[in-house]
DNA sequence: ATCTGTAATGTAATACTATATCAACCCGCA
DNA sequence: TGCGGGTTGATATAGTATTACATTACAGAT
């Protein structure tokens, strides 16, 4: 039931909450929730890990709600810019945000064998990395996070095989 | 004469150092540093900026040396993976590394006017980010950091301009 | 001196990611 | 009724990266 760790939660009621919230914010700020931008946003939060943008084409097409690249990049870079998903560098994909309505810089955890991608719950605090662009003289807007490793799951299981070493080694 | 920052310095000794130290730590690691990577080190470091893989490619296929991406993608797959460079995830471009043999995570600037990137030569403090990460038990092994913002120059030219308003507004 | 395995290259083709462009459309509003 | 902004549809194209396979270079073993 927790928000959005490692761990297991109530998956369908993290979704509905989501999107009422965005569907909230955008009433809020004059923004069109329009059908492919919800849609989108739904995919993510149900798939609840990074997808491409071409997975996601793949799904809209699969439903009629088109079939061009444009339709998912400018539904993407709507969800995006106004704070209802994010992109990972890294992997060049896009997520659903873990913290919608908060306006923040968001740090990513990417597992490496199970390319689970999970959005860290703490708000990472202003300190090291401004002190650090402070000594460059550089004023920060926005940072990329993304640390890459082994979630709690892998790093389990990986243990679990070294302490029985009887897997055909 | 600073080393790498947002300032001047003497660039062309700038550039031999750090090839001599990658052939040095070539020689001791027994790695093979071979004529493209070698120059597409020294096209990184000449130019001092980050660079796509096809601007690479496009140098090294005016000089005879390989007109197919994975010419270039090869050659900056290893100086990536031997830390004489880096990818920036945010540009999808490379940068010859300012802190070459010091093995660190590196955090860039990005400057949002002149697209400038300096890597910082402060190496970030393991704090913060590894305690949101134990937080959620996640093991970090490397981390993206990729700071956007204003750089001090463009900073300092912003300032001017509106100090003075006659700037065709 | 020849063999052999490994690393590095050469080359072509293809996959994947993202943007440019322009006409058509819809909707709120003067 | 007509205007203007944002959205959509559709085509084309740009930009980034990988796969695949043939070939060459070289160090160590025979
Ligand atoms: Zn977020
Ligand atoms: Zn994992
Ligand atoms: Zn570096
Ligand atoms: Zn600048």
């Amino acid at each position: 039931m927790t928000a959005t760790g490692f761990e297991t939660h109530d998956h369908s009621a993290c979704i509905s909450t989501a999107l009422a919230a965005a569907e909230t914010c955008c009433t809020e700020h004059r923004l069109q929730f329009t059908k492919v931008r919800r849609r989108v946003l739904e995919i993510l939060l149900h798939e609840h890990r990074a997808l491409g943008a071409y997975d996601i084409l793949a799904v809209l097409a699969g439903e009629g709600l088109g079939a061009q690249p444009p339709v998912a990049y400018r539904a993407l870079e709507f969800l995006v810019s106004n704070g209802f998903a994010h992109k990972i560098e890294k992997l060049n994909a896009y997520i659903a945000c873990s913290l919608p309505g908060q306006d923040h810089s968001p740090v990513f955890m990417i597992c490496r064998s199970c390319q689970t991608v999970v959005e860290a719950q703490t708000v990472l605090p202003a300190g090291q990395l401004a002190q650090v662009a402070r000594d460059a003289g550089f004023d920060i807007e926005r940072a990329v996070i993304e640390a890459e490793g082994t979630c709690p799951a892998c790093r389990n299981s990986k243990d679990a095989a070294s302490d029985a070493p009887g897997t055909k080694a």
